[in-house]
DNA sequence: TTGACTTTCCAAAACGTTTTGGGAGACTAT
DNA sequence: ATAGTCTCCCAAAACGTTTTGGAAAGTCAA
């Protein structure tokens, strides 16, 4: 591994200098630069990590962890959220970090290591709970960092969310304005703040409506779940007409049980997810679902992240992205 | 943030020694350690990682980039893998970090920093090429690596991966078993080791059975792609009465497809997937598939890469997986 | 010619850790 | 009492970088 030092020597030049080339600091003549920035090509140079940043008491790096269980929304979108966010970062110099937690006390060990030990420089957190103990350990650090999802006080830190209240109220409405009067939720656990805030939309929808009926079941926010969910809401004396899940893939689990029970989605029964998951365009029969109207919420998330470490205040930066319903065929019958 | 100069100067110790009680060196009296041990908890102090990594030569770290275009299979199963990866590598006190990578060349830069800048002690490469720069990167610096997936050349390093080819050798042959003569394959592009094995399965199967019908479309391994190669694959003068995909992913867009030209799969036309995605149980029908028969891949991977980073020769640590067939409703009829 | 700038380079310190190579004191065996 | 052995601790060096605070030479104006 080749080190400045080398370069120096095979130069000619001080550390010095050759640190000051590389980095384009106008003290060193152009000629020498030149010179320098060929020898570290040919070389492979690059700056050792650990030194850099132990130097700079900067680790140029923003870490996530990513919890096992599934969460929010699916890995693939999840996934290239993330990718759209390092590619903004990487334009800074910063590296984006993922490191897979697997268990609850794993994942707060893990920032521990990451925060005390200098290894990250920011954080983002997903999959976000209305308490939070890890926004609570970062606060408590001052270190920034930005939720994708809110907390229950998200006046107090930085943000990034869907309006997934607005969301299913408008999806709720919806299906009240096709005569449903029994429309069922599927709800993801409620400790998790973005299924607290699609269940509050699809509640406050039916309560104003004067909805009595409020049939709810709450299961893993998987395939699985939504198969549960839907056997359960299908077995009550009086079954919905309607079933609002809060995710694609909860919604794609629900579709076998409707299967399972005779009814096609859309005809016999309306259905309706979030996220719209790749795969969700391509069920029997098309689901109807939502997403986030931005086509670029990794890039967004990028943004803040260098506002932050900029030195912006985080209650400048907390968005909240609407979302847009994309109506397929599971929502049907209208009218 | 605390250090060990905090920490000795609270403790009136020198830092030499406090270093030493952290990391449980005898030659400090037990009470000292204790002393030491119990004010390190009360400060949260955690070693500065880049100090650390810079002083004793490794970055404690195994890197994995992570392509951003869709993969040798889905990203739930794939990122539970890394995760049980990592959950393993972290009792050996690595990190198990994931870089995600927007373009080909924006990965091969991000391998040059990794490891020409010391980020990383191992690499594990995914989403492997039959023909792979990283991989002929990875060899030329001479640093330890294990691949997801096999080359062209696997004899040359370490690898883990699933025996795709006896997988599609067998699952031909059960639908030749059945009847089928017309047995097309959706494939993924070829330069994916995984899908070109995959394919070679089903080939030497068709072959080995006279077959001279080798009806194949190669697309995209997503959603999309299997849904564009099964409307091709239809619309053929004589169509296919099975189709074989090389993945779940492919295996529900391809389902889509059979919907819309009003075929029932397992009963008008055969259809078999690989991976066993958690969606592939739900689909209507549901999808038969197969995948890879061992539990817990992503241990076995960690294991690997422990014995690698031990000095253990590439030469062993060469596991081809098993691949187990996956019945459900699609591959019928069964006569 | 002189003084003031400019240009171009560099020595040394610092970041926080681990590790080497002892050293002081207490205890043990003779 | 003496030599040897243990126990417990520490000073200093090293890892590779960035940055500070000049210093030497060259240029320019007067």
């Amino acid at each position: 591994m080749s080190n400045l030092k080398h370069l120096a020597q095979s130069l000619g030049l001080s550390i010095t200098t050759v640190s000051r080339a590389l980095d384009g600091y106008s003290d060193v003549a152009p000629a020498t630069r030149e010179r320098v920035r060929a020898a570290a090509r040919a070389l492979n140079y690059r700056p050792n990590s650990a030194a850099r940043s132990l130097r700079r008491r900067r680790a140029e790096t923003v870490a996530v962890t990513l919890p096992l269980e599934p969460g929010r929304f699916g890995p693939p979108l999840f996934l290239n959220m993330l990718a759209a966010c390092g590619q903004r970062l990487a334009e800074e110099g910063l590296d984006l970090m993922l490191l897979p937690a697997t268990s609850r006390g794993g994942e707060m060990e893990t920032y521990r290591r990451l925060v005390d030990g200098g290894r990250t420089d920011a954080v983002i957190v997903v999959r976000t709970r209305l308490e939070d103990e890890r926004v609570a350990f970062l606060k408590e650090r001052g270190i920034p960092f930005i939720t994708h999802g809110r907390t229950a006080r998200p006046e107090e830190h930085a943000f990034i969310d869907g309006d997934g209240e607005a969301g299913f109220h408008a999806a709720a409405r919806l299906l009240l304005a096709s005569g449903h009067r029994r429309i069922a939720h599927i709800a993801a656990p409620q400790e998790l703040t973005f299924a607290h805030l699609r269940r509050e939309g699809w509640r406050k929808a039916l309560e104003e409506a004067g909805c009595v009926a409020m049939l709810e079941y709450t299961a893993r926010p998987d395939e699985a779940g939504g198969y549960e969910g839907a056997r359960w809401l299908l077995q009550q004396s009086s079954p919905p007409t309607a079933l609002l899940c809060a995710t694609d893939s909860m919604a794609i689990g629900a579709l076998r049980a409707l299967k399972e029970e005779g009814l096609v989605a859309g005809r016999d029964i309306a259905l309706i997810g979030h996220d719209n998951l790749p795969a969700a365009a391509f069920t029997d029969p098309p689901l109807s679902t939502m997403e986030i109207a931005a086509p670029d919420v990794g890039r967004q998330l990028a943004e803040m992240l260098i506002a932050l470490l900029g030195g912006r205040d985080s209650r400048e930066l907390q968005t909240i992205l609407p979302v847009r319903q994309v109506p397929r065929t599971t929502h049907g019958p209208v009218n």
